[in-house]
DNA sequence: CGTCTATTTGAATGTACTCAAAAGCGGTGG
DNA sequence: CCACCGCTTTTGAGTACATTCAAATAGACG
């Protein structure tokens, strides 16, 4: 297991003694899952949260009528779970799904809540998660109330240029909350004017 | 100033000492605000987060045209402030306003940073904070993409049944994404159906 | 090469908006 | 106390943004 990454990433918020590292690895589980593989499916209990070491994760919902909608795209170097479930421990209400082949590290809730009581920086570095979140996607609500879903669009590319080359344009239109169709008609626009 | 609300609201989630409990207190500035004033206006360095003890605020922003849409509504024993800008001290992307005359405890960015260092306790409250507003926020943008503004009206009232007593309807409206005339025409069909 | 899915295209439709005007309601001052 | 003012809410007609449905085309994968 490579942690070289994800060690990089705590410590973007917090700074972990030698020991206090081992520890924490100890928690996490490797874990590998084929493209188009289900990590997380809607009804089950959702036991981990997931740091993406490599590849590409995407988090949906279906509705009632079976449409999908993207809550997040979780690339590498992103954490990923159904935050409310896992932290409350109810069954799923999404899915979460393997768009590339991928690789992540992986903290049950069991042991999630053994690091935030062993090595208390750790709730600093949820905090700083968590506040991130929650500012992304406040934004992200504020856009999808006041802009039309050409501009939605053009915020979308040019805030995860990364990710559009990984995503294929239905994933793009769920997450932006248009039809394919419709996205293929802003698209088709653009390349005209 | 009267801390008996505050102190509750965070004793559900950590427990205090009575030497905590009084640094903490320390640290706060009680205000108060008359119906219709503002707390913070759009590019104003957000230099507080504001726990409200009574009354009611509503934060919102103007987009280029002058539209306004709610970000959130804060009543009794609710925190709030422009998250992003309070964090980063940036200047303030909202507005955030009286809608009934109210008090407020407010922490400074200052003595939220001292808190933090003093009383690391006070890291897993607003871990907690941060994370049910995270899991609150994506459940909206949940709702935005997936439900028409009947269905998301529906819920809001269900949700929020204190809230609507409070706001007015073109307050909901530009809460829920739509217009104060489509909320009208909503309400007439639920009347009548 | 064939199959499956993604993407494009176009026509008809629906949801929500804009604009304009009337009605309702609350607060303020004479 | 009432009249007026400003703002909210209602109503309706016309319009725009986005969807649905159906079919054609293009790409990806075994």
């Amino acid at each position: 297991m490579d942690t070289a990454l994800l060690l990089k990433n705590i410590n973007r918020h917090i700074q972990l003694t030698a020991d206090e590292t081992e520890k924490f690895t100890a928690l996490l589980h490797y874990k590998t899952a084929a493209k188009k593989t289900c990590l997380l499916t809607e009804g089950q209990a959702c036991q981990t949260i997931s740091y993406v070491c490599s590849g590409a994760l995407r988090a949906y919902c279906l509705d009632k009528d079976g449409k999908e909608s993207t809550i997040m795209f979780a690339m590498a170097d992103w954490w990923v779970t159904d935050m409310f479930c896992f932290l409350n421990q109810q069954p799923a209400m999404m899915f979460i799904e393997a768009i590339e082949d991928s690789c992540m590290c992986e903290l049950s809730k069991t042991n999630f809540d053994l690091l935030l009581q062993r090595i208390p920086k750790f709730e600093k570095f949820f905090r700083v998660l968590m506040q991130n979140a929650y500012t992304r996607e406040q934004l992200r609500t504020i856009e999808n109330l006041t802009l039309t879903a050409e501009e939605r669009y053009n915020r979308f590319i040019n805030k995860y240029p990364q990710v559009i080359k990984q995503v294929t344009q239905k994933q793009i239109a769920s997450y932006l909350g248009i039809t394919p169709e419709f996205l293929s008609a802003i698209r088709r626009k653009k390349a005209l004017g």
